[in-house]
RNA sequence: GCGUCAUUGGUGAAGUGGUUAACACGCUGGUUUGUGGCACCAGUAUGCAAGAGUUCGAUCCUCUUAUGACGCC
């Protein structure tokens, strides 16, 4: 079976809503946050590490897996999920941002067929198309593959955006078209950067074309300001179907993903939690802190105390900042984990708030906390 | 005892008679939103062993002292 998305609960002053996805992995409550795997792997941790944290499904990606080990060897090997060992839900993104990011020359690259680039492992030229994307996707076997579509960055036209957002609909029609895995979801991609009209074209027309879950694409990049990207929701999702999921990509920052619960948005996925980790620092409810800081030499305390992570539960601040300053990679492990868990509870958290009908109490709470860094 | 050479930030060190003493590491902060993992950005010697002299001006030239390395008796 494809995805099944069952609205549970609304909450009463928002549109925040409590659902249940029903996946071939098992089910999975929203709203619920992804941690990523880019390569087949959250960065440093074993898949059950990963589910200790309580995920529910996590991100793989296209364009990556296409390169290396390329999407038969991973076939063979009985799909995604046994080769990766991973007992849950697995989406696929498309490749579409990381091949847009590679190409070198927006006009000239990106055409009607697809997306011409150089590989950044040798440099050779090669062409992604959504056929393709849909293609590699089907072979990986994930549970929810994903439209190949533009993403194109915050300073973009309107008019680049019209032309972006039309092309866009073209390839999801197209990749719809060869999606031939039967266990596999589909969502399409709306874009339209902050602009109302745009946001609604490509909502509309991409609904028409009848996905299992729908996403909001083209937020969180290249210096967005917030409130285009809280623009960019609220455009979005008064056209989305009430009955299916819906997906902000890229979104990690922990009151981005609280005002885009409280917009009506399912899931998130964002490589922040496990990129921060590596580079030393954590979410607390008090604000990001970073392990590298003097200040931890001799903290002998946990990260959180509020915090019922592994990695809470076992070790210090001063050990963890030992381990990041001397470049262990257990350090930044550790912080995965923390951070990961940080996101999940997070989205548990508003989980119990919309059953209560306390989304707004909840928001104001944690943000005057989260932003608050010297009370405890 | 005599002679030669050396002495620049936390570390390794570059350098010049004349506006802010290079670079690297370290250190101190910061950034990171569909991941081209382990990156990027910023700050970090009011001083060049100590003292005196020459000079308009000295870290750079001269002298003395201290410390060190090497050589000779």
């Amino acid at each position: 079976m494809k995805i099944e998305y069952s609205l549970l609960k609304t909450d009463k002053n928002t549109k925040a809503r409590y659902g249940k996805i029903k996946t071939n992995y098992g089910e999975v409550e929203t709203p619920m946050f992804m941690p990523v795997g880019t390569r087949a792997s959250i960065k440093g941790l074993t898949t059950d590490q990963v589910k200790q944290c309580n995920s529910g499904i996590i991100l793989a990606n296209t364009y990556h897996l296409w390169l290396r080990p390329g999407e038969d060897v991973i076939n063979h090997a009985g799909g995604l999920h046994k080769f990766m060992n991973y007992n849950g839900p697995i989406l696929t993104d498309s490749g579409g941002f990381q091949v847009f990011s590679l190409a070198k020359n927006k006009e000239k690259d990106i055409t009607e067929e697809g997306v011409h680039f150089k590989s950044h492992i040798d440099g050779k030229k090669l062409l992604l198309t959504p056929e393709k994307s849909i293609a590699i996707q089907n072979k990986l076997d994930s549970d929810i593959a994903m439209s190949f579509d533009e993403c194109p960055p915050a300073s973009a036209s309107y008019q680049y955006l019209k032309n972006s957002i039309e092309r866009t609909i073209r390839w999801a029609k197209r990749g719809k078209a060869v999606h031939s895995n039967p266990n596999q979801a589909l969502f399409g991609i709306v874009q339209g950067g902050a602009y109302e009209d745009l946001r609604k074209f490509s909502a509309v027309e991409t609904v028409k074309l009848d996905f299992d879950g729908y996403s909001i694409g083209g937020v969180a990049n290249d210096g967005e300001s917030k409130e285009d990207m809280y623009k960019a929701i609220d455009y979005s999702i008064p056209y989305l179907p009430i009955d299916k999921v819906r997906y902000l990509m890229g979104v990690g920052d922990p009151i981005d993903i609280i005002e885009g619960v409280i917009r009506g948005v399912d899931i998130f996925d964002c490589v922040l939690p496990t990129r921060i980790a590596r580079h030393g620092q954590a979410f607390t409810s008090h604000g990001k802190i970073n392990l590298n800081n003097a200040k931890f030499i001799e903290d002998f305390t946990p990260i959180a105390t509020d915090c019922d992570c592994y990695t809470c539960k076992h070790y210090t601040k001063s050990y963890l900042r030992h381990l990041i300053t001397v470049g262990e990679s257990l350090g930044g492990s550790l912080l995965s984990i923390h951070n990961i868990r940080f996101l999940i509870k997070l989205t548990e958290d508003l989980r119990q708030a919309i059953k209560e009908d306390k989304v707004l109490e909840f928001r104001n709470q944690f943000i005057n906390k989260y932003q608050n860094k010297n009370t405890d």
